[in-house]
DNA sequence: CTGAAAGCGCTTACAG
DNA sequence: CTGAAAGCGCTTACAG
């Protein structure tokens, strides 16, 4: 850093300063200041140092009560944020609204996804006496948890390991949502899924590397509703390589193809619906007269089209928000914690068009 | 936190135990591990001590190293990123970046624009001895620095202060060229601009009590450079409160309806150019055929539309980085850096279409 | 009720 | 070349 020194001029106040001012021991001082009344301070004694404390802008010295108590007020958030534009902010967002209340601060920490870069910023955090992690993953998947991070508490974000305290979206019960929304606008035999694996990872556990919870169990909560209303997806449209906007509309481009007449889409995420009305504007077919779209996320894109698109929401900010508070309370649930994805109604669902 | 060993269980390794296996006193080990020469430590006692070391799996406790040299390896982030979801991600992404070849960790804070929990957070983050502060907006505007980041060096990010050292894009060069690009394609007089102030604020430098430099700067860039080609822009559409695609959707339904017949719109971001897409896709005027269209900000909305949305785009991560960097090395510039800011291409621009 | 002292784990002058 | 000691700023048993 350029300036040298540490306190940028003003040199801070220490307890022993407060103590003398007040006239005090630093024992006496420190136990006023932190409330503690073991040794009965009097009243009036414990106001005297408050006040020096007041007069003097005194404030503790976190580093040095690290030092002595081991506990730092600390967490880190590791994530693989990077190569994801979208919504870690969130997320963090979420971490703090609860951890400041607690007056805990948060480190940022992203490992790029490499093992290597991962064990060095654990091991840094842990030498600086982080009192737990926040292990998030911007995809929910199931996750392999590096061993240093076993040496301090550890609750999972949007990810998932066996025997781990996790907090992840209810992706199933989404799943479930989305079917809802259509079965109750009279959709039953032409509802079309989009964003499946390829057909050659067809029933592989794995993409790119992952196990991404969020297809396979919004895809079980999906077929579970339509099969409890005695019907069934007609299909599902598999994407080449990546959940955007151009393999949407790749996809559908191909569904509309190959000669099938879908009053539904229930795609993937959002960027996945965004690329399916793109599909559907060039075959010259109206959303939601011709064909609803339903999408999952719930991001900005569900802006961005016209008509709006209805979504269901991954709670980002909540997740963070219990995570981190699980972590300060540690929560021994050996369970992960779903938390429900809310459907954010647009207008992109309509009763089905009549079939010629 | 939940469990109440610190160390999650595995009690640390001590300098003092290394010193003991290496068969040195801790001052020739501690001089050895940091690779001091001051006192010239045996090569063959310097190599003992890294392999005892090595053995017993020692990392140094920062915590005590901090109290002791005063250096924490730590930085903030102070921001405002509450209310806003996008582009915070890829400008903490950027810093961490440069942070994480220097070994320096980041503290993410969000202020919640809240002075008095600025200043709390701030404080404690003074009591944690970091080195530095990056003092960042989501918005690029003047700021009045909260008198405490003055205890540390300090960097602006995406926002400016008289005499600070300061990151923002460069929004002037950003205005020249989306205009140029308008030039380029043969646009001259029906250029307009979309996002201005409304009427009553016209003239006042605020804006939410922000003074939004993206917006005169972005214009005056704008102008100067159509000036430059011997024209002028058309006119300008305000909007009504937020840069938001609904505004922006408003904004030039009003400025159709005033029977304005633009050629080509300048949209002061992303989000007011998809609302411009969606006015002009309801007056039936195709883009870009009938009208071009251009945006700034770079974001993900880009390829929600289409046909895709050409955009001048934000240097987020860019500006991480330097604002990072610039915090290490403690830049003196006085003025601030300006990152430029590059034409993300989409398909959104043509040739003016013949008037009547 | 109060005060003197140890100790958290380091770094670094200082005396040999 | 090496070692004993001070000290960073706290907290907290312990003896009065």
């Amino acid at each position: 850093m350029a300036s040298s020194d540490g306190q940028g001029g003003s040199r801070r106040v220490t307890l022993t300063e407060v103590a003398r001012r007040a006239g005090v021991s630093r024992s006496a001082a420190s136990f006023a200041l932190n409330g503690r009344t073991d040794l009965r301070i009097s009243e009036e004694t414990s106001a005297r140092v408050r006040r020096a404390a007041e007069e003097l802008g005194y404030s503790p010295n976190t580093t040095a009560r690290t030092l002595r108590t081991g506990k730092s007020g600390t967490v880190a958030l590791i994530s693989d944020f990077i190569g994801t534009t979208s919504f870690a902010n969130a997320m963090v967002r979420g971490a703090l609204q609860t951890l400041r209340d607690a007056d805990t601060l948060l480190y940022t920490v992203d490992t790029q996804g490499d093992p290597d870069v991962e064990a060095k910023l654990l091991q840094n955090l842990l030498d600086r006496d982080v009192d737990g992690f926040l292990y998030a993953s911007m995809f929910t998947r199931q996750v392999d948890v590096p061993p240093l991070t076993r040496n301090a508490p550890l609750v999972l974000l949007n990810c998932a390991s066996p025997d781990i305290p996790a907090v992840i979206p209810d992706e199933r019960g989404a799943g479930e949502t989305a079917a809802a929304a259509l079965l109750d606008a009279g959709h039953r035999d032409a509802i079309w899924f989009v964003g499946s694996f390829p057909p050659g990872f067809t029933g592989a556990a794995v993409w790119n590397g992952w196990s991404p919870l969020a297809l396979t169990e919004r895809l079980d909560g999906i077929q579970a509703r339509l099969a409890a209303a005695g019907t069934a997806l007609a299909g599902t449209a598999p994407i080449e390589t990546d959940w955007d906007v151009e393999n949407g509309r790749a996809a559908v481009t191909r569904l509309l193809g190959s000669g099938a007449r879908p009053s539904a889409l229930i795609c993937a995420n959002d960027a996945l619906a965004v690329g399916a009305y793109h599909a559907l504007s060039v075959a010259a077919l109206q959303v939601p007269e011709d064909v609803s779209v339903i999408g999952f996320d719930g991001s900005a894109l569900t802006q961005a089209v016209l008509p709006r698109l209805t979504s269901v929401a991954l709670p980002y900010e909540e997740l963070g928000r219990i995570a981190a508070g699980m972590l300060l309370q540690g929560d021994p649930a050996s369970r992960p914690h779903r938390v429900p994805m809310p459907l954010v109604p647009g207008a992109s669902i309509a009763s089905p068009a009549p079939r010629d």
